[in-house]
DNA sequence: CGGCAAATTGACACATCTCAAAGCCTGTGG
DNA sequence: CCACAGGCTTTGAGATGTGTCAATTTGCCG
């Protein structure tokens, strides 16, 4: 759950660590493949709040990684609603989907301040016809964000909305803690209550009112950007969040 | 859009044919590339309604595809609630996400009778090795899963029930078409309205007051386990319905 | 024909939304 | 250093959507 760190070498600006720390808590890498991922061709760039870093419809020839901040997919509705259909967290290799989709049915925007870096299709195409070990594990963190769909879509059907909050944090948490991203049950979490409505399918206003009622119960609190759970044990299991769809476990794959 | 028959020969019960179907609607496959999913090795099973054919937190040595009728994915809270995150049809290859994530996050079960084949990991292991545009396809239809899980988040978030509703219709009958399991606007659906309640996070009093408002407004009819959609166009409006997710589109991946 | 599961209906309770206003921060310019 | 603007949060009140419970009807199968 640490970052790696290779022989006293500091975390690079211009290395995927995240993603390495992402992979490594599912698997071990080989040197070789560690190695393929230090050195993989990619461009830099940084987003603003809200900013669109891949649009919907777009026939997109690169895929992003976040490197640091927070970023979401969003799907908008004619009637000008919108769907946030998932949070990623650096080492999410987030938009990887549109490899093989070709066709994106979604943006994925910026929450908050967020840095990302595009690989070009050509270089995925390379390592999936000459790495298949490192193409599964970038197919496991394709299924990985379907595993976290299936997870929302229950607690968006068949969790109040005080559970499902709790259930977002739990998972979030972990997530960040995962990549080193996050300890001491705190984090960064620079969303507001609109964009927190639009993953959650209500009201900003009904969000404000379930976010007072978690702070009063004493599980967790939620203060300008900053999240901090006071009892993870008792948040997950009033959630009853189960992390096994985040696969957390190294296991080869 | 239609079934693979080769050279005359009638779809076999022995082999995957709606597989194949799945894959050629999206990309092309060589024949050695439809040989090997021929040929490839399972072992087949028929189960009931609501038999459970893969079992939450248990870690399956093999990976399912739905041959005939409808499964479903379950997950099962402590209330006794279920949410049902995504239906099957034939030629969806359900259960690879098990490949890669080693332990179930959910159950697969059947909605009505259902037919699967089972495929050894080993040989999805030897594949992943060997071929690795075929990879990309298996990679291809777990990533169309996870559009999908979006597209339904969507909807249970941001839609109506009714739209909701005609959404998945919409999405059902075209899934079905693209293997060639339905036709003429019409599809078996043995679906009761407390699994629909399910899948849509709704009371089942609801999930029937929403269906006899779509049966008055003249769009579809559901009657016992047959669907028939009136007006595909004003549906596909009504809903929203846009089928870039589904990726129908036939191009190298 | 009887029995059971599924579909349907009605009445009422409650959750959630909408609209509108007020309060609270934070950054900026005077 | 203060005043203000703008975005975000919070509050209140009333409308609406959706759930629950319980009873009735329908349809199917033995």
């Amino acid at each position: 759950m640490l970052v790696v760190r290779r022989s006293g070498v500091e975390m690079s600006e211009h290395s995927l660590q995240t993603l390495i720390a992402f992979f490594e808590a599912r698997d071990s890498l080989t040197d070789s493949e560690r190695e393929t991922l230090e050195r993989l061709p990619h461009r830099r760039h940084s987003f603003h709040r809200n900013e669109e870093m891949v649009e919907t419809h777009t026939r997109p020839k690169e895929s992003c990684i976040v490197l640091k901040g927070l970023a979401a997919r969003a799907v908008y509705l004619k009637n000008g609603a919108r769907q946030l259909t998932a949070v990623h967290v650096p080492g999410d290799f987030v938009d990887l989907h549109a490899f093989l989709l070709k066709f994106m049915d979604h943006s994925v925007i910026a929450l908050g301040e967020c840095d990302v870096a595009f690989v070009p299709h050509e270089q995925l195409l390379r390592i999936s016809e000459e790495q298949p070990h490192l193409t599964r594990l970038f197919w496991m963190s394709t299924v990985i964000d379907a595993a976290i769909h299936r997870s929302w879509l229950t607690c968006i059907g068949r969790r109040s909305p005080e559970q499902h909050i709790a259930h977002l944090f739990c998972e979030v948490y972990l997530r960040l803690e995962t990549v080193g991203a996050a300890k001491d049950m705190t984090f960064e979490f620079p969303v507001t209550q609109a964009e927190m409505a639009d993953m959650l399918g209500l009201s900003v206003v009904h969000v404000n009112r379930t976010i007072q009622q978690l702070r009063a119960k004493g599980f967790v609190n939620w203060d300008g950007a900053t999240v901090t759970i006071k009892d993870f044990a008792r948040l997950s299991q009033f959630s009853e969040f189960d992390p096994t769809y985040l696969s957390l476990m190294k296991t080869p794959r």
